[in-house]
DNA sequence: GGCTAACGTGCCAGTCGATA
DNA sequence: TATCGACTGGCACGTTAGCC
């Protein structure tokens, strides 16, 4: 199965933005390479892009299919939404600037932002993450596109993997037990079931709010959130997990059941975000690591770290 | 509705014994 | 003495159920 260019296009940008922190945060790397990006757009037809710096202010697209001919303007728009670079984030910046536990790293993440994904992966993300560190999880899910992804070869890039669909899921329940999720393949199957019965749809992601995730058993309020962030921008709701809940009481000396509160005054709409942010700041260290780092006042990440961190991922997994 | 304990799973560092 | 593998306990976590 190759994967060939339909259409090749310029992206304009028009807001601040940083190609290659945005490629790189939690990506992996069959999708980054440190130059170009992979965005997988459908998986059952399968259509990818392939998208690389053309200048400052320019991204240039490459569209790949098997077939002659698809729908390049919906997946333009796709490729748009997914790298977020019509999302003005002046707002975000004048409080970022201004936050103690932010303002040392708006000169290393400026122009950062979120790749976003569809509801189903976003949700996958979200079970992964669940009572895991940053590189458990993550390799959980590296572990579920190995093994049930499809594998597939892009013209001038190589090989890939596209994520499973829930109907990957649903007729390989057994190849589960391999990825090493533990409980949280019994989510797995339940949200593949939920889309499979139309209870959640693609078409609808951007219409869902927590309630409507939480209905489906083993997700919960954090898994929702971050779904809603990931998947359609939704930041009004922040995802807080114990980890950021005692780095907030911990930084504004608040108690941890005020965390929230706190954050969501600070941050207003952009608390979703800020949520995300806060896990590249401090490298996704674990919470006593990531503690001892507040304390030393070293809040910012380290981009040549040779750790697995959110934005060196993509150069261990 | 809010709080808390229990649950469950993988990771990781430390320890210990066997072996070369 | 060095290396290796097995084992163990603590940690990192979100969800769930039960209690008030």
């Amino acid at each position: 199965m190759v994967l060939q260019t339909i259409v090749t296009t310029i992206l304009d940008i028009k807001v601040d933005y940083d190609f290659k922190l945005t490629a790189a945060a939690y990506n992996f790397s069959w999708y980054f390479n440190g130059k170009e990006l992979l965005i997988p757009l459908s998986c059952e037809e399968p259509v990818v892009a392939l998208v690389k710096e053309e200048s400052e202010k320019q991204l240039q697209a490459r569209i790949l299919s098997m077939k002659k001919e698809v729908d390049v303007d919906k997946y333009l728009a796709k490729i748009k939404f997914v790298l977020g670079i019509e999302e003005d984030l002046k707002e975000f910046y004048n409080i970022w600037a201004k936050d103690k536990l932010f303002r040392k790293s708006l000169g290393i993440l400026k122009g950062i932002h979120l790749r976003s994904t569809s509801l189903w992966n976003a949700l996958l993300i979200g079970i992964c993450q669940q009572n895991a560190s940053f590189k458990q999880g993550w390799k959980m899910l590296a572990m579920m596109y190995k093994i049930l992804g499809k594998k597939v070869t892009v013209e001038r890039w190589g090989m890939t993997y596209l994520p499973p669909s829930p109907r990957d899921i649903l007729s390989n329940i057994n190849l589960l037990k391999a990825c090493r999720l533990g409980y949280r393949a019994g989510t797995v199957v339940n949200v593949a079931k939920a889309f499979a019965n139309n209870v959640l749809s693609e078409d609808k992601s951007s219409e869902y709010v927590e309630e409507d995730l939480v209905k489906v058993k083993g997700v919960g309020s954090y898994t929702a959130r971050l779904a809603l962030v990931l998947a359609a921008r939704k930041y009004e709701r922040p995802p807080i997990d114990r980890w950021l809940r005692k780095i907030i009481s911990v930084v504004y000396k608040v108690p941890e059941r005020l965390a929230e509160e706190t954050w969501v005054k600070i941050w207003g709409k952009w608390g979703g975000l800020s949520s995300v942010i806060t896990t590249i700041i401090l490298d996704a260290e674990t919470l006593s690591n990531a503690l001892a780092r507040v304390a030393k006042g070293r809040t910012y990440p380290i981009l040549e770290s040779k750790e697995m961190t959110p934005l060196t991922l993509w150069k261990h997994v």
